[in-house]
DNA sequence: CGCGGTCTTGATGGTTATCAAGAAACGTGG
DNA sequence: CCACGTTTCTTGATAACCATCAAGACCGCG
């Protein structure tokens, strides 16, 4: 956990976040001015439940997980962040303890603006307010497509939403060639507690739809979707 | 659904919204005068999911289930509104469809101000800005309650996480005596609906804690809690 | 008071969690 | 680069739990 991020450019890190997409070059500086950068290894901790950020976070490079811990053990995942994401936003604008912990699931450079700073930068960019609330806006859809899949969709139903929801994400990030491949951002385990199942379940789910000829799995990581229409059937 | 809505005076209606709650009597006088009424009777459709909402919609009076039907036709609820909830914030912001549906559980007085109205409330009184956000935010964190609910809990204490959210509710609501009692807005099945099960499911655990002398019904909508203790440790 | 809708309860079956063991993948150090 | 040890993954057997199907009871309303 190093204090500073030496490769990541200052100005890709401000430049490749949609809430500040909007900026020019000069606000850019300002707003690059203003970044801390941290580093994390794969699973190390972000931040724990019950504490308070200081400010907004934003994923610049790698990926991570925000999660709970039900009373008997059990994890929950909320979010799944990649570059470009960020979290935090709650401290902006009430104060309030975070829910969650934040884990990276890859090595994660982080980058950290105070509370303060932010703030000001709303004042002095108000466009960037109506990018936080549009974020805000679509985590919700997100949040309640994820409980529409959790409460009323099979096992079956919830294992291709994630697929395709995982594949447009990998699309999103990297260009890919036709024909839908991407390494799956978490093992058996995470994939299950992303979708309220048990790894086992997810095992033997993926190796069904391999057998149907839906995908196909190279290694435990990589996965090719062979049949797009048939995932988006549900 | 009569286009006025005799029985609620002006000014209460925008008063006990929480968002208008810092303004002084003039600021609400404005408000209200850009406010259009609508009544809904039990079971009649607000909006329909796909539809573009013109500005915000709030609760005046009654109850609303906001909720979207998977492929096989199952029902999630993803919502419950009461008397000063509102929603169709999303069309404030951003241009996009809504994707639920919300239907009336208890006849219900609606306040509706355009997109417009609101735009330029938001631009004269910046502090609503502020406690939209507050909300946003604040049904994150109920979204992710939900998630986790149904991801990771058992069946159990889904049911009990919902009795206890729906006796707080009540007791916000309307001040009760002390033994937590109030009335069920939802029936078995709206209950299920909202808890990822079945009615049936429902009905059995809830003779079940009625056995166990943790709760008592009367008739098919009151329920009084007693022993809150054993329900919170869920 | 009687009817329609809602609710409860029982019996059964399907689906997934759990327990368990072996296989594959991965990382590490020689 | 290979061998080893560890972690992760797969697959099977079993059991628990809930959905489903079905019938009867209760409630609330006209």
């Amino acid at each position: 956990m190093s204090e500073t991020c030496k490769s990541c450019g200052h100005s890709l890190c401000a430049r490749r976040v949609p809430i500040f997409s909007h900026l020019d070059g000069e606000q850019l500086e300002t707003v690059v001015s203003l970044i801390r950068r941290k580093h994390f290894d794969k699973r190390e901790t972000l931040f724990f439940e019950g504490g308070v950020l200081q400010g907004l976070m934003i994923i610049n490079r790698g990926k991570a997980k925000a999660y709970r811990h039900t009373a008997d053990g059990k994890e929950q995942i909320l979010h799944l962040f990649f570059p470009g994401d960020f979290f935090g936003e709650k401290s902006l604008f009430v104060d309030k303890k975070t829910e969650y912990n934040v884990a990276a699931i890859e090595p994660v450079d982080l980058c950290m603006i105070s509370r303060k700073d932010f703030q000001r930068l709303m004042k002095d960019y108000p466009h960037i307010n109506q990018k936080i609330m549009e974020e805000l806006v679509s985590r919700i859809d997100h949040l309640e497509s994820m409980i529409e899949n959790l409460g009323a969709k099979s096992v079956d139903a919830r294992i291709q939403s994630l697929l395709l929801e995982l594949g447009q994400k990998a699309l999103k990030q990297e260009k890919l060639e036709d024909g839908m491949e991407f390494v799956l951002p978490l093992s058996r385990e995470g994939l299950a507690n992303y979708i309220g199942v048990t790894r086992e379940t997810v095992s033997r789910k993926l190796s069904a739809l391999q057998e149907e000829g839906i995908i196909e799995m190279t290694g435990n990581k990589k996965i090719r979707v062979l049949d797009v229409d048939r995932l988006e059937r549900t």
